[in-house]
RNA sequence: UCCUCAGUAGCUCAAUGGCAGAGCGUGCGGCUGUUAACCGCAAUGUUGUUGGUUCGAGUCCAACCUGAGGAGCCA
């Protein structure tokens, strides 16, 4: 009697005889002994084949296996401490084999490779132990996102992607032929957030955007996955309690799930679980200020250039790095100067020169994982800024009715998937948060 | 677009201006407990491209190509 199962499952099959589909990823041998290490997509796990009991044909050819050869082992599992694997501590005797394929002079090897290889090889890559599991802890971090928003109100109702202007009028975007005409790949779908919000109350958009900037750095795609919610009758403090229940929720539900992989991508735990409400709030003010004093305290000359800023200066990456260093947790910057911000956010009352922003930076040197803002909500204002900014008004006719026709405060943001991907897994690259990334100098595979 | 660095065997990297090397991987052989096993043997090169300096260039010079990290911009 054969039991279908998966590897992830092994603990709860000791003592039964099973059967593993899957490819093999490692194989050392000894004399009589062969230790095949064995995935199936759920986990890895080993099986050894003793000469005299699977007979010399099949040891034979199972010792001459190539890595990532596809093959299909029914053996009985065991309880073994030494034994590696994901799960670690079980093994499978081999009774039986069969190979359906002898992969020859696969390309990836368990030593160091560049990274240029490994990225033209993205396809095979994903098969690797820590590309495995940084895909796992993404897949439930997207999960999470979306059951959290789903079991608080909010709608999920899509927005194009295919749109006819910049919808913040900052970013380079991807331009493509639209029946002759030209159109771009959407770089948020806010704007159409704030037309559903009216309908259905509280929403969110989740899906690929794109940025045809030409950003070379660890923490940019040109394509990347974003959530967005919107909210009806939210103000800035709304917006971010919900922000860090939001955040908190998808760490510490990542977490409890995918422990396992966190580990084995050697992220600190503590620092996550760490990551519960409330979230430090500094106003952008107070965030100069800090920024200027710490420039003052150091010594080094490069740092002292990169960190210069003043009042009315956006913050570069050192800037969010440093500072995000004096918080052991995602921190709160709201109140940006109005004009390093998009033309859509409200003025702060009592002082028109900022808006009523906000961003959260991750800790560690993550940088920015969430930018939001409670909206403009009057007519008029809204449509003196789109001329501040210089935008097509005839674009935003309809943006600008959602003001007119029961225009209420209401606030939202964007949460980059991949850069939560990158700071939840701690590894340095955002690259390796996407399955198949598209960066500047990069469209394949 | 700008700054910095890199490009040599399938991969990761060595090589004072003077014979092109090692480890890993691969192939063959050995071993009943491997964990990136170990031991023995073997095969593997258009040194990114083009031009220049030199008796002689992987090495020095110039341009270009490709990639990486950072700045700007942003999630």
């Amino acid at each position: 009697m054969t039991t279908p199962f998966t590897i992830e499952t092994i603990a709860a099959h000791v003592g039964e005889r099973v059967t593993v589909k899957g490819w093999l990823y490692a194989s050392t041998h000894k004399g009589k002994l062969l230790f095949l290490q064995l995935r199936d997509g759920t986990g890895i796990t080993q099986a050894v084949a003793f000469r005299p009991e699977v007979g010399d044909e099949l040891f034979e050819s199972l010792a001459h296996l190539g890595q990532e050869s596809s093959l299909i082992v029914t053996g009985t599992v065991r309880a073994n401490p030494k034994a590696p694997g994901i799960p670690a501590g079980y093994e499978i005797g081999v009774e039986e084999a069969h190979i359906l394929q002898n992969a020859v002079d696969y390309p990836i090897g368990p030593k160091e490779h560049g990274v240029e290889f490994l990225m033209d090889n993205r396809h095979l890559w994903l098969r690797s132990k820590q590309q495995w599991a940084i895909m796992r802890v993404r897949t439930t971090i997207k999960r999470a996102i979306i059951d959290y928003l789903d079991d608080h109100g909010f709608y999920n109702i899509d927005t194009p992607i295919l749109t006819p202007s910049a919808a913040e009028g900052t970013s380079t975007l991807f331009e493509v032929d639209y029946f002759d005409e030209k159109a771009y790949l959407a770089q948020t779908g806010q704007l159409y957030n704030e037309a559903n919000i009216m309908a259905f109350g509280k929403v969110y958009c989740f899906g690929p955007t794109f940025r045809a900037e030409k950003s070379k750095t660890r923490r940019h795609l040109a394509e990347f996955w974003m959530v967005e919610p919107e909210m009806a009758y939210y103000d800035l403090e709304d917006l971010m309690n919900l922000e860090e229940e939001f955040v908190s929720y998808i760490v510490q539900t990542t977490l409890e799930q995918r422990a396992a992989e966190l580990e084995l991508l050697g992220r600190d735990l503590a620092a996550l679980r760490n990551v519960i409400p409330p979230f430090p709030r500094i106003s952008y003010d107070e965030a100069v200020e800090r920024i200027q004093a710490i420039r003052a305290a150091t010594d080094d000359p490069i740092q002292k250039e990169l960190l210069a800023i003043e009042w009315g200066d956006d913050f570069g990456s050192p800037h969010e790095t440093e500072l995000t260093k004096q918080f052991d947790k995602p921190v709160f910057v709201y109140g940006y100067p109005s004009a390093v911000k998009a033309f859509y956010m409200e003025p702060w009352p009592g002082r028109p020169e900022v808006c009523k922003s906000v961003d959260l930076l991750a800790p560690e040197g993550y940088g920015e994982i969430i930018g939001g803002s409670e909206r403009m909500s009057d007519p008029d204002v809204l449509l003196a800024a789109i001329h501040r900014h210089e935008l097509p008004e005839v674009n935003y006719q309809w943006y600008i009715d959602l003001r007119r026709y029961g225009g209420v405060p209401h606030s939202g943001f964007g949460l980059g998937l991949e850069r939560t991907v990158a700071w939840i897994c701690g590894i340095d690259h955002i690259r390796q948060t996407s399955p198949f990334p598209r960066t500047l100098n990069r469209l394949t595979p």
